[in-house]
DNA sequence: GCAAGGTC
């Protein structure tokens, strides 16, 4: 009998991998990991015959790298040497275990077949696994599995049509860690050599400040918010509000152009309105509408709902949903799947849920007819689904607060999936009056649905609309001309920065909330309850979003969909958004570096963009990772080499400024053309 | 004392 070696990139994959195959596996143990086993039956592979099998596991990279020992203290080179210093790649220390396991199995096997995510990564760690295997035994015949989810029947296809592995995709990550590497640690040491001297250090050992592919575009995107807040300059506009009492009920019609920004011309117009006198209904139109359920959840959807709506940090959100898979209640969290499976048997996952005192009513309700297939969102990893509940557990049996509100939000959520959208009635009213077009909108709730199980998402019927016929004149009770003016926007909220990184590619799923946790850290950045807080700010924050910009305007109170900001959350009391705001230090490196080269500003997001187009190349066979290394390196050593040259006009400026970190930044940056 | 990416 052949012996067949399948490793998975984690335990959760190993497990239902080998269980679907086997049937039942028997578990062994591995000396020093408690989260691996060794999964051993037989199996009837076609391509060699019935098998016995060993199936395993690892978790993510097992292979770390790093500079050889006589780079890697700090001061043992010219940063820039790290351009080139060689680097060794080893066992992680807390790998070495997985290894031996893997050696071990590997020393008698006559296949190794390699089951980790299909996906570059996956690619990688699957030539890392093959790698090991090798060295201890040269004849193993290599090949993966292409699977894109743990159904039985594709992972029994898996298995009888096994592909080589993509040496291409292993190459484009492995150009991607050397890059991070050097190029991080090089900028890292060099930045923190030259102005870690000038920050105050209380007794607390000296900070690092940091360069990364990932954190500096994080905290571009706060400066950049932070910038565009500080320079605002509020703009009056102009605009006219129409009242007509009908039935006992006020109406306000609001302006189609929203407001003009020039006072005389709406003067103008405001006396064709009032010579008129009278205006003519042009248009009444009651039709259905919906509020659309919400969409399967992804893991960047569960970072911004809980940012938003469960008074934690994106980071808190992740490894609290860490936990509670680890723990068999949620579904794998890192996913950017919004479609669920067809063949997937939700109803029962919802006949789970009926236990529990405040969703299971609802629930009950899905499972005797209420049940609908929930919408197809456009994202499919073909890893993963969306994230939901695979079982229920009562609160009191989890351990804090945060696992409580991630478990219910997840449960929720799914049950919102599997229902109805919410039905309501709008009305439109229009009216000619003056030779303007004024409208009034109104919103009647009929049938709640998923609204009754999701308090997140808010659409509530508005005042009635009373009955108006086209053709019909009435004289306006009301007219009047008002003014305002255009407010700044707010500082960029935790879930607008991971809106922001996610349609800009910074980081992944898994990583965007280390990101920002690391932003802070390194004190580039402060964090504050939205709103709140006394700490250096000035000039008008305000709700946000008066649009600017001719007659376009904002179209005011719709009574449906809640847009753009994030204002205090829902009416439970559950609100609280953080805000970030950059400290000093944080503005001056952004602003540094915008200065440094116009091509190569190390701060904006298309940097990160151009290595995933460089990877997708090598991906593709039109380039190679040394070609791609090598270029990346050459042109950063550039923005290097003239950032060092004017690193003494950023220590000069910085040394005015009293305290580099740890405030909110107050003072508008310097003289920006004497900066780096 | 540096990065970002996997995952436990």
């Amino acid at each position: 009998m052949a012996r067949i070696l399948c490793v998975a990139e984690k335990p959760s994959i190993a497990k239902a991998v080998a269980n679907h195959l086997a049937g039942r596996a028997r578990a062994e143990d591995v000396r020093g990991i408690q989260w691996v086993k060794n999964y051993k039956f037989d199996y009837d592979f076609p391509r060699w015959g019935r098998s016995s099998v060993t199936f395993t596991c690892v978790a993510g990279h097992i292979l770390q790298q790093d500079f050889g020992e006589r780079y890697r203290a700090w001061k043992s080179c010219q940063p820039q040497e790290l351009f080139e210093a060689p680097i060794e790649i080893y066992v992680a220390p807390d790998k070495k275990p997985v290894a031996a396991n893997i050696e071990a199995q590997a020393r008698y096997a006559n296949v190794l077949f390699i089951w980790t995510d299909c996906d570059r990564e996956g690619e990688h760690i699957g030539t890392e696994v093959r790698d090991i295997a090798l060295k201890v035994n040269p004849r193993l015949e290599v090949c993966r599995a292409r699977f894109s989810n743990i159904e039985r029947a594709h992972i029994i296809q898996a298995a009888s049509s096994p592909v080589p592995l993509d040496d291409r995709q292993a190459q484009a990550v492995a150009a991607r860690i050397e890059l991070d590497l050097r190029l991080g640690a090089a900028f890292t040491r060099m930045q923190t050599l030259a102005l870690q001297s000038l920050l105050p250090h209380q007794g607390e050992p000296n900070k690092v400040i940091s360069y990364g592919s990932c954190q500096f575009p994080t905290l571009g995107f706060v400066v950049d918010r932070y910038l565009r807040v500080r320079n605002f300059v509020p703009e009056p506009f102009w605009y006219i509000k129409v009242a007509h009492e009908k039935d006992d009920i006020t109406v306000r019609f609001t302006w189609k152009r929203g407001h003009l920004f020039d006072r005389l011309a709406v003067v103008i117009i405001f006396e064709k309105c009032l010579i008129a006198k009278t205006a003519k209904v042009t248009k009444m139109l009651k039709k259905p509408t919906k509020k659309w359920k919400p969409l399967p959840l992804t893991t960047v959807e569960l970072q911004k709902m809980g940012s938003r709506f469960l008074r934690m940090t994106s980071q808190e959100v992740m490894t609290t949903a860490e936990l509670l898979y680890q723990k068999g209640w949620i579904s794998y969290p890192r996913t950017e799947t919004d479609q669920f499976d067809k063949g997937m048997d939700l109803k029962k996952l919802v006949e789970k849920q009926q236990q529990d005192s405040r969703w299971g009513p609802f629930a009950q309700n899905l499972v005797n007819g209420g049940f609908s297939q929930p919408r197809d969102g456009r994202n499919n990893d073909k890893a993963h689904p969306p994230i939901h509940p695979v079982n229920y557990v009562a609160p009191h049996a989890l351990d804090d607060n945060r696992q409580r509100k991630v478990y219910e939000f997840v449960v929720r959520r799914f049950l919102a999936c599997c229902s109805e959208d919410a039905v309501g009635e709008a009305t439109d009213v229009e009216i000619d009056y003056g030779g303007e077009v004024f409208s009034a909108h109104g919103l009647t709730v009929i049938a709640r649905n998923y609204l009754d199980v999701y308090p997140y998402d808010k659409w509530e019927s508005s005042q009635n609309l009373p009955v108006y016929t086209v053709g019909e004149t009435f004289e306006p009770t009301e007219a009047m001309m008002h003014d305002g003016k255009t407010t700044a926007p707010g500082y960029l909220t935790e879930p607008e920065l991971i809106g922001l990184m996610d349609a800009n590619g910074i980081g992944t799923d898994a990583t965007m909330a280390e990101h920002i946790a690391k932003i802070k850290e390194r004190e580039y950045v402060v964090a504050r309850p939205k709103g709140g807080g006394a700490a250096g700010d000035g000039g008008g924050r305000g709700g946000g979003g008066q649009g600017r910009g001719g007659a376009r305007g904002g179209r005011g109170g719709r009574g449906g969909a809640a847009t753009g900001n994030d204002g205090g959350g829902r009416g439970g009391g559950t609100g609280g958004v953080q805000e970030f705001i950059p400290t000093t230090l944080g503005v001056a490196l952004i602003e540094g570096y915008d200065n440094v080269g116009i091509e190569t500003s190390l701060s904006k997001p298309f940097l990160r963009k151009e290595m995933e187009v460089q990877m997708k190349a090598i991906c593709e066979g039109r380039s190679t990772r040394n070609d791609v290394v090598q270029q990346n390196l050459e042109q950063y050593r550039a923005v290097f080499v003239r950032t060092t040259q004017q690193i003494n006009v950023l220590k000069a400026v910085s040394t005015v400024i009293p305290t580099l970190r740890g405030s909110p930044h107050r003072i508008v940056v310097v003289d920006r053309s004497a900066v780096l």
